[in-house]
DNA sequence: CTGAAAGCGCTAACAG
DNA sequence: CTGTTAGCGCTTTCAG
């Protein structure tokens, strides 16, 4: 590895003046400059980052946390769970804004943190990163706390965080609303009798849809059925399981909203093998809009959510309060209602 | 940031005694040892992993280099190309490996590279990264064959490298013979008329399945028909054209074998809208078992490819070469034909 | 415009 | 067992 020394020492120069002629100080002749640079290049110079982050104490990195648990949960070993598909597309956004910019992304297991002990703050503060994105942890997460109260730069997805620091943010989409427009949607089909297939009650977005859902029950006066609202565990096999009771008990439900996709394809599996047509028996939604909703048949009626849009603006605001530029810190995105073949009038 | 030099101070002895201690060194007094340890604790002390590389040469940081071309070239900005699918699955098993390891993992993009206008190795070489990981690049990559010839330890992913030196090993699978098999598979139903929807040229592998169908249709002496050889470009819209035309011109053709997943999927819409059952009238078989495969109806016959195995086993790979492990730097896994529905016996 | 010197946080001989 | 010293590659005062 060649470094300025040996470059300064071919140009007969000082190191500080090749340091300076390589980073564009304009306190440098023309003619050095480019003797420098001529040299740099014929040389095959390549800066160490990692001294310049030493001394500049910037290193230019944004930590990406994101959870694996459930890869092998559902499914064999080889095959992704819904977080994964969701949490993909989200890294799709953050790399998307990332690299227009100087930073560099570096990942995180938080799987491995566990086995080897470290929080995650530890984590980020041995390799120096400048900031963290967390996504598709849970709220229960036992270092989740720890990182948001650090002073560390952070921004959250689908993770609200009440009364942060000015370091912290989070991007999410409107849950509430969308989960309440879904389930109006069904009851705008005629629908009385809608059950609710949710997630896992450590994810605040569960807690959102949920809410939506029973809104909705309430402005159409429609009686709640606790019973009705089953836990899918974000997993279509779980999901698969509970509708299947849940339709065998209750011929009556004409409808079921799902706190995710993979979910909805679950519980679309279960109403198809007890015999039911989707959606002249059973009209189902789901949620996220992930790739396999538009190629499942029926193709699914969800809610899209702009995953790459997420990951994007979260990747932008993280580099905003690290170069400390005031812009809010929290980001509720819009989603959207798309009518796909898994819905229709009710005709019982 | 608390550093080793104010724990000296605290615990009154040298920085080099800190070092040590931390470190886990032999020549420490366990008196010492526990002083410093619980200073350290106490300040919270977090160990500068930019430093330490700095001075052991040694980044413990791995490059993973994909690409995202294709992302709005099918599809809008929101959702993956079937290169990309893959190579989640991929980095899903780089990570697997990763994290059992000391060493982190830094993405970087491709097409910021090219923004840029830096090689792959001027990325890898500023982060000082150990050694770097290539997946979903063209072999006419301006880049690529840069970085197999520098001296920093690579793994490439279907991208075989001819006699590379001892850094630059690869992992892919057994195409020719898969794809040999799947067509063969084809003929056993009695299939005699198989078009192919292949991939770009830039992909080692389009060429390998290729090959691989070649040979089928010549075991089976089955004359080759070049026309009926297309360019699907790994995408499903682009399959989707060709195959449409290919089909209303050749009616006689009752099996297609795509290089792809997703370019199956786009055939078999082609086929349904041409009014074509599948498989009763059109046979489909596709390769990669990408998760979409099990969801479109009819579920896709379609060669498996352990992709998360072929992410772990690369990395691996990869930390043996750094390593300095003498192990083969070849890596060919099997494949399986998963049969589906969307093959039957051929009924013209 | 250029150079000398100090230092970022850490590790590794070398001496004691 | 512990400390002194040097230095990893770079940036940044401070003097000239």
């Amino acid at each position: 590895m060649v470094t300025i020394k040996e470059i300064a020492a071919k140009a007969k120069v000082s190191i500080t003046t090749v340091s300076r002629a390589l980073n564009g100080h304009t306190d440098v002749s023309e003619r050095t400059r480019k003797k420098i640079t001529e040299i740099a290049r014929d040389m095959k110079y390549s800066p160490n980052k990692l001294a310049r982050s030493l001394v500049s104490n910037k290193s230019y990195t944004i930590g990406l946390l994101v959870s694996n648990s459930g890869i092998d949960e559902e499914i064999v070993k080889n095959k992704f769970s819904s977080e994964m598909m969701f949490v993909m597309e989200v890294m799709s956004g953050i790399n998307g804004y990332v690299s227009e910019t100087n930073y560099d992304l570096i990942l995180f297991n938080t799987d491995s943190s566990e086995q080897k002990n470290k929080s995650y703050t530890e984590l980020c503060m041995e390799r120096r990163v400048q900031g963290v994105i967390v996504s598709g942890v849970k709220t229960n997460d036992v270092y989740l706390k720890e990182i948001t109260e650090s002073n560390l730069p952070c921004v959250l997805i689908d993770i609200p965080v009440p009364n942060a620091n000015n370091n912290v943010g989070y991007v999410t989409t409107n849950n509430i609303d969308s989960a309440n427009n879904a389930v109006r949607h069904l009851v705008g089909l005629g629908h009385k009798n809608i059950a609710m297939v949710n997630g896992h009650e450590y994810a605040t977005v569960s807690q959102m849809r949920l809410k939506g859902y029973k809104e909705a029950l309430k402005q159409a006066k429609i009686a709640l059925n606790e019973s009705w609202i089953l836990d899918g565990a974000f997993g279509e096999r779980t999901a698969y399981k509970v509708t299947f009771e849940l339709l065998k008990k209750n011929p009556e439900i004409t409808a079921i909203f799902c706190a995710s996709d993979l979910m909805a394809i679950g519980a679309m599996k279960a109403a198809q093998d007890i015999g039911y047509n989707v959606p002249q028996r059973l009209s189902i939604i789901g949620f996220d809009d992930i790739l396999l909703a538009t190629y499942v048949v029926p193709k699914l009626t969800t809610v899209f959510q702009n995953k790459y849009k997420m990951g994007y603006r979260a990747a932008k605001m993280l580099v905003d309060i690290i170069e400390k530029k005031e812009k809010p810190r929290t980001i509720i995105l819009e989603n959207e209602l798309r009518i796909g073949d898994s819905t229709s009038a009710c005709l019982l």
